[in-house]
DNA sequence: ACTATATGTAGGATTTTTCCTACATATCAA
DNA sequence: TTGATATGTAGGAAAAATCCTACATATAGT
C-alpha cells in the first residue's frame, strides 16, 4: 500500500542499475544480469530479491533459469509522489519570471 | 552531478515526511520541524543535513533561528529518471489493450 | 544415476544508517 | 553580563544494509 519499500530499493545504485539493465536490454535470467556486475552472483541475487519484494521486478521459471522482468507500476507511485513538488517548482520558476518581468518594467 | 544523494535521501520516511511538512507549510524553523517527529530533535537535525547535502533543502539563518526551506530542483532529477519507465508502464498498458481488442475481437 | 549448470540461502564480517544523550555555539532579552 | 532559547556537533550504541564464501536445491544433459 505504501511506496516505501520502493523509495527504499531505489536507493541502492546497483539495484538502479539492474532496473536499467531489464529496461534497456529486457527479462534475462539471473546470471546473465550478474555478469554484469563487479560484484559476486548471490549478492546480485540479494537486490533482485529486494526488488522482487518492493514489485519492481517479477521473475519467470524457464527450465533453471529463473528470468527477471521489469514491472513498472510500483514506479508510477513515486511518480505520484513527485507531482506536487514539480507543481511547486513550477511555481518558482513562474515566481521568478514575475519578478524578472517587473524588473524589466522597472527598467524598461 | 548524480542523483544518487538524492535517492538516498529519499530511502527515509522520516526525510520525505520533512520535505512534505516544507512544501506544504512552508519554510519553517528546524525546532518547529523537530516538534512533529516522535525523535529527538539532535537526529531530526541530522535528517535535515542529510536533505541539504542532498540539495533538497536550504537554510537561511534569521537571528537564533535556521529557517529551512524546500528546494525542489533536485527531484526534477528523479522525475527525469523516471521518464523511459513511464514510457514502458504505457507500452505495456497499450500492449494489454491491444490483447483485449483481440480478444473482444474473437468474441464478437 | 551422475555430472554440470543456474540460482537461492545461511552465516558472518564490515560498513553505514539511525538514533540517543551530552556538550558546544550563537543569539536574544533583561 | 547573565540566563534562556535555538540549534548544530561529538561520541557511541544499536540496527540495518552490503557483500562475501560456503552450501543447498533444482534442473538439464549424458
Amino acid at each position: 500500500m505504501t511506496a516505501d519499500p520502493v523509495f527504499a530499493a531505489l536507493a541502492s545504485p546497483a539495484r538502479r542499475e539492474l532496473l536499467r539493465l531489464l529496461l534497456e536490454e529486457g527479462a534475462q535470467p539471473a546470471g546473465r544480469l550478474a555478469d554484469r556486475f563487479d560484484m559476486s552472483r548471490p549478492s546480485v541475487s540479494e537486490h533482485l530479491k529486494v526488488l522482487k519484494d518492493a514489485g519492481l521486478v517479477a521473475e519467470t521459471r524457464r527450465g533453471r533459469e529463473r528470468h527477471y522482468r521489469l514491472e513498472a507500476e510500483p514506479l508510477m507511485s513515486v511518480r505520484d509522489w513527485l507531482v506536487p513538488y514539480e507543481r511547486f517548482w513550477r511555481g518558482k520558476l513562474a515566481g521568478l519570471r514575475g519578478l524578472l518581468d517587473e524588473m524589466e518594467d522597472d527598467h524598461g
